[in-house]
DNA sequence: TTGATATAGATGCAGTTGCATATATTGTCA
DNA sequence: TGACAATATATGCAACTGCATCTATATCAA
């Protein structure tokens, strides 16, 4: 069991890191040239919608994005400051409350989401065969699964 | 020529920032839980090893690397005040000087070598074949690509 | 019950980043 | 040559991040 990484696995791991930095910038980029909000209100805004009614506890919105619990909860304090989500206090657990989408979140996630999608196409969509986007994102899947 | 992305191409968008993220952090953290300075360091150490006795220009630096301009004088700011790194005047360009290496960041890039490896293999190379990190590198590549 | 431990979330602080702009040269061209 | 644009780098400031820690509530075990 060699420690040594093989010349495949150093250009895939530096190209893993360019990759996905030029992906996430041009990503950001347009959203913001579009006068948006930056990409993590995206998500909560989407994460929010899809939990309905009643929203979700942070800690489950943290499980779903790649946000710490602090930055998580700093967000929040912004977006519900912008009027796009609003916390409730939660019914079965003191300790904790619910964050649910208000109207305006979901205009301005109506808003974000044509932006945000012409983007990836550019950013991947485009560069890629529909059978090379699938492989890319399986080889990725191994990337990510739990085990250490 | 559509803007609606394809489900594969979401998903391999998805995963590009999932599996990147996941990997950085693990990188990240070995070094630290070592005593390491970060990645940045990292990389800063060894483009100016290669450089040589006299050093490169900070704006050499910066397309080397993923930092933008004035992050990365900061970051030389840093490792330089650390003794890593030191800055010397540039005959040729009044306006830039030369970063060159010093006899402590050789050793630092020597102690951070080891680690960084392993922790590449763990996060990539123990999760493809050989085969599949060359796929991966490969079909990566084309979202580096500069067209637009 | 009660005390110990775990969990949910917030926050003060220091370090880092992005943005806009400043400063010092260098190059260019009328 | 002398003005003007371009390039290389630095920096003030505000926003964001990570870390450590705090508060409040829940859970569990004796």
């Amino acid at each position: 069991m060699s420690d040594k990484p093989a010349e495949t696995t150093i250009r895939a791991w530096a190209r893993l890191m360019k990759a996905q930095h030029r992906a996430l910038g041009s990503i950001e980029a347009a959203l913001k040239a579009a006068g948006l909000p930056a990409l993590a209100w995206y998500d909560v805004l989407l994460e929010t919608e899809r939990a309905g009614k009643d929203g979700l506890r942070p800690f489950e919105l943290e499980r779903a994005m790649l946000l710490a619990q602090y930055n998580l909860s700093r967000l929040v304090d912004r977006m519900a400051a912008a009027g796009y989500v609003e916390r409730r206090p939660c019914a079965d657990d003191g300790r904790g409350h619910l964050i649910a989408i208000t109207e305006a979140g979901r205009a301005m996630r109506r808003r974000m989401w044509p932006v945000y999608a012409r983007a990836i196409e550019t950013a991947v969509g485009r560069r890629l065969s529909g059978k090379q986007a699938a492989t890319l994102g399986e080889l990725l899947g191994h990337l990510i699964d739990e085990r250490p």
